[in-house]
DNA sequence: GAGTGGTCTAGACCACGAC
DNA sequence: TCGTGGTCTAGACCACTCT
């Protein structure tokens, strides 16, 4: 196979061309995520440069969350997110951390997309989404509201499932039922009060203090692929952040 | 000099050793922040070993915020952290982001460390810390309310300072005046409400709701040197997290 | 033992910054 | 023009995983 690194991507070194091109080529669903890639040797062979460069080429890839590798067994692409929990934001149950709450889908329904949604997903005219809301709780509490808005046709697999369909962990039922990997996201926090529908869903108080979670996910492409609204007592708020 | 990399520190590769090595040595001032490096070639006749791996352990270095490496010029002690405002988490003004607070220390005391104090800080029995507060204004209106604690005898120039001698950015201000680089922090948010005294120091009724941020601010050996509580009005709070 | 990624070497040349 | 870090090569050996 002649995959030789041309000149046609400019302004770059030959490892930062070799990682686009190799990033391409995993987009494009020759290495399906879980699989492993070809070892750095066969790799070095097939583009004709030498081992170290490929080896800056995958660390890139790396650090971009596409591949994992693993000493003795090889370089694999990565499954994306699957927790990635709201759960993350808040404290509901102080001992035990590693339950997955249950999940309860409300009701869904099929809308035209607004401009804003259409830019964001990339739609084109006149596509729709599908929103719905789902509870999460936690031994049998409700702790999180969410709204969450889907692309179509991308998401067109889950059109037609009955509600006790859904499973609790979304991510990874995305990837199974409609082949997206969720990579990365963007989480925007700020405070509000739940409305009096919201509040009954989450038994509270209308007008009860609650933080507001914005999240836009993202694939490997950078695309993004769900917008979701998350809200939770204020009171159980709690986040811990890095400075550099 | 005989700086040979011995086997004294097991279970580390080559560069890793390096690493620690010359990070102890910018720990220990032989190079003062904002100064220079020897150079990689320098430093791998030094220590007797190949270019890369210098430059392997130089990028452990940079990943942990101690060196900054600069093309054609060099490599270079970090200056820490500066502004690292608490005005990330509030969006008090919409139109401009790069205004510096202005800032009025209110009170400053001497008084015994917790024991929970004495422990982050690592002092010695019956040390004493410094606490003091101040308000952060934005065009004459107060908008974030900080407790700071500082541990003794480290912060000691401090103790004589009138309240009008205080910088309004304390980071650049702890380096200048006793040497400390602040050089990562960890954030802990929360929600709660401004009691009587808080509320009337932000112009706030008293009950607000406010988001509380926890620091504690770390120096490069990983140092507690400052803890520090912060509030501010919870309708103004606003937070972009990034996931993976 | 065969195959993988991780470490290390000893060179070469390039891109950038300062003088 | 010189010194810096950045890229690249063509090897070598080590550590780990699987069978």
């Amino acid at each position: 196979m002649d995959h030789t690194i041309t000149g046609t991507l400019l302004g770059q070194s030959r490892y930062g061309k070799l990682a686009t091109v190799i990033k391409d080529r995993i987009l494009h669903g020759e290495w399906q995520p879980g699989q492993m890639l070809p070892s750095e040797t066969a790799l070095s062979e097939e583009y004709g440069v030498a081992l170290g460069t490929i080896r800056q080429a995958m660390s890139l890839l790396v650090q971009d969350g596409i591949v994992q590798r693993l000493q003795g067994k090889g370089t694999f692409v990565t499954r994306g997110l699957n927790g990635a929990s709201m759960l993350r934001f808040f404290r509901f149950n102080p001992a035990d951390d590693v339950v997955t709450p249950q999940s309860n889908i409300l009701q869904t329904r099929l809308r035209e997309a607004s401009a804003e949604e259409r830019l964001l997903f990339k739609q084109a005219e006149k596509q729709k989404v599908l929103q719905f809301e789902r509870i999460r709780l936690l031994n049998d509490e409700p702790c999180l509201l969410e709204t969450i808005i889907l692309p179509l046709p991308l998401f067109g697999p889950l059109l037609d499932l009955e509600p006790h369909e859904w499973d609790a962990l979304l991510y990874p039922m995305y990837r199974n039922r409609c082949g997206v990997i969720v990579n990365h996201a963007q989480d925007r926090l700020s405070f509000s009060h739940l409305n009096s529908i919201q509040a009954r869903r989450l038994k509270l108080n209308s007008g009860h203090p609650c933080v507001v979670v914005e999240r836009k996910a993202y694939d490997l492409s950078n695309q993004c692929i769900e917008i979701r609204t998350t809200r939770g007592d204020a009171y159980s708020f709690t986040y811990t952040a890095h400075v550099k």
